[in-house]
RNA sequence: GGCGAGUUGGCGGAGUGGUUACGCAGCGGAUUGCAAAUCCGUGUACACGAGUUCGAUUCUCGUACUCGCCUCCA
């Protein structure tokens, strides 16, 4: 069986993977807070967890692993958003799931097998709430149950960070109601218009951390294999849901592994609205760009290093793509011909880059079977996604069609009379405007758009003027 | 202030205690009317200083710079 080594957050060290019981192999990844768009952040953590749920499906069998990804849907930015548009919560968290399963299936990512929506574990939460209660870390106070983080001494291991310290970096919502400052609230009070469930501490709803707490329980039980998400997630979400698990259950309960990939940026700037480099992963989508290059961008850095989104890598991505793609055409691959090389670069630590490379030796090698078996692994060159290929998102008017035949014809010609010096100029001239006419190995010219998302040829009309313009300047060069 | 990450050839980006990453671009050649595409060939880079070592880009320490988190955030 194939060793998989994994970075472990907990440990800080890369480290043997071995499942606590390797007929049932658990990961639970943090989803998103339904209120908006997935923007392009979001879609770093779902690609890396569903490479390695592709990984572990592979080395211990589909019927094997497990993959929770949560969908948070009691919040305030969501309430904030209810509010604002007059419309139900429902209604929102509802709308914002589907586009986020849409969008992330554009990207590839399989669904996970399990994608608990936080209001539908209230009873699981408040459960647990009062287990943290009666066994003495958290306390109930004006309508809150707080956890007492003095009572739970891991309390900080795995970010790395102590209660003293934090304190004295003074950046935490000081409230009468809490012991310590640090305390962070399992559940909290709720006014008229805002979401809320009948508990014994009063109506109310929960803090932010108690469902991931609550539902991996449930679904997994009190220890599982992996905890994943992003990094700005391991303080202060993941240290608290790890309190309030080992608290509850035992010291070695819930994640036995912890990952965490790094952020994103744009341009080599931070993402973020005021620089106008903010977007979301649908936006890129109606950029024109496909579901599988940005994923191929993605896996092209290792998870654990910051990555930049860039329009260059866009297109270093497609270009790979379209070779490949047109090597494995009509290529069945057999079940298990991924290459051991491949693999062996994804279980070292989910070393996707390396595993690009490796796919490139088999481009190389024209091995287009293993190319295309291998390249399952990452989620690259299935069929699902490679609806891009054909896609035209240009609509050619008549017009455009008859001018375009009319180039045709006329560099026919221009050859055929070996006046190379005029079907050159129109070939440069047609360059100018994002036409390449390229003359094939059996000596047939070939007229295509250079890019056929490009928005300017939307108008068809400009085009055909363009056209006119070069075919009466060549024209009268004759 | 606290915690953490990074600095690799023109660009992107892996990895390794001594041997070619890889991709793109570039350069040379084949091919072509010229191009494009394709094929062949080509690049000795690892922030700086010190230490460990027979030998360090790779380990240790320090310096500089960059970045992230500590507040909703993937």
């Amino acid at each position: 069986m194939t060793e998989i080594k994994l970075y472990n957050t907990k440990t800080r060290s890369k480290g043997v993977f071995t499942p606590i019981d390797a007929n049932n192999v658990r990961m639970y990844v943090c989803g998103p807070t339904v209120y908006d768009r997935a923007h392009i952040g979001n879609a770093r953590p779902v690609i890396v967890f569903d490479t390695l749920y592709r990984l572990l499906r592979h080395v211990y069998g589909v019927d094997h692993v497990k993959y929770a990804r949560n969908f948070t849907d009691v919040d305030d930015k969501i309430n904030q958003r209810a509010a604002q548009t007059g419309r139900s919560i429902r209604d929102i968290t509802d709308e914002t799931i589907q586009w986020f399963l849409d969008d992330m299936g554009a990207l590839g990512a399989l669904e996970p097998d399990y994608a608990p929506r936080a209001t539908e574990y209230i009873t699981q939460m408040i459960e647990m709430t009062g287990e943290l209660i009666s066994k003495g870390f958290a306390y109930a106070a004006e309508g809150h149950v707080l956890f007492d983080v003095t009572s739970y001494d891991g309390y900080g291991s795995l970010s790395g960070r102590s209660i003293d310290d934090m304190i004295a970096g003074a950046r935490v919502e000081v409230a009468p109601y809490k012991r310590n400052p640090m305390d962070f609230v399992l559940w909290k009070p709720s006014t008229g218009d805002q979401p809320g469930w009948e508990s014994p501490w009063g109506y109310g709803r929960p803090g932010w951390h108690i469902e991931c707490s609550a539902m991996s329980r449930e679904l997994f039980g009190d220890t599982f294999d992996i905890h994943g998400g992003g990094l700005d997630l391991a303080f202060p979400h993941h240290e608290n849901e790890r309190a309030q698990s080992c608290a509850c259950c035992g010291e070695d309960s819930f994640a036995q592994v912890w990952m965490h990939n790094e952020m994103l940026q744009v341009e080599g700037k931070k993402m973020s609205k005021s620089l106008g480099n903010f977007f979301s992963v649908r936006e890129l989508l109606d950029q024109g760009y496909p579901g599988e290059v940005i994923r191929f961008v993605y896996l092209s850095t290792h998870y654990r290093k910051p990555m930049d989104w860039t329009e260059k890598k866009a297109s270093d991505a497609e270009a790979t793509l379209r070779k490949w793609r047109a090597l494995v055409e009509g290529i069945e691959p057999s079940p298990n011909a991924a290459v051991p090389a491949v693999i062996a670069c994804l279980a070292d630590d989910l070393n996707t880059a390396g595993a690009i490379a490796a796919l490139h030796d088999l481009a190389k090698a024209g091995k287009a079977a293993e190319l295309k078996a291998s390249a399952a692994l990452l989620g690259l060159l299935g069929d699902e996604l490679g609806g891009w290929m054909q896609d035209f998102p240009m609509q050619q008017s008549d017009a455009l069609t008859g001018k375009i035949g009319d180039l045709y014809l006329i560099y026919i010609e221009l050859r055929a009379q070996r006046n190379f010096v005029l079907a050159d100029i129109l070939r440069d001239e047609l360059n100018g405007i994002g036409l390449s006419i390229v003359v094939n190995q059996e000596n047939v010219p070939e007229i295509a758009f250079k890019d056929p998302r490009n928005r300017e040829f939307v108008d068809n009309q400009i085009l055909v003027r363009k056209i006119d313009e070069i075919l009466a300047r060549v024209n009268n060069g004759s």
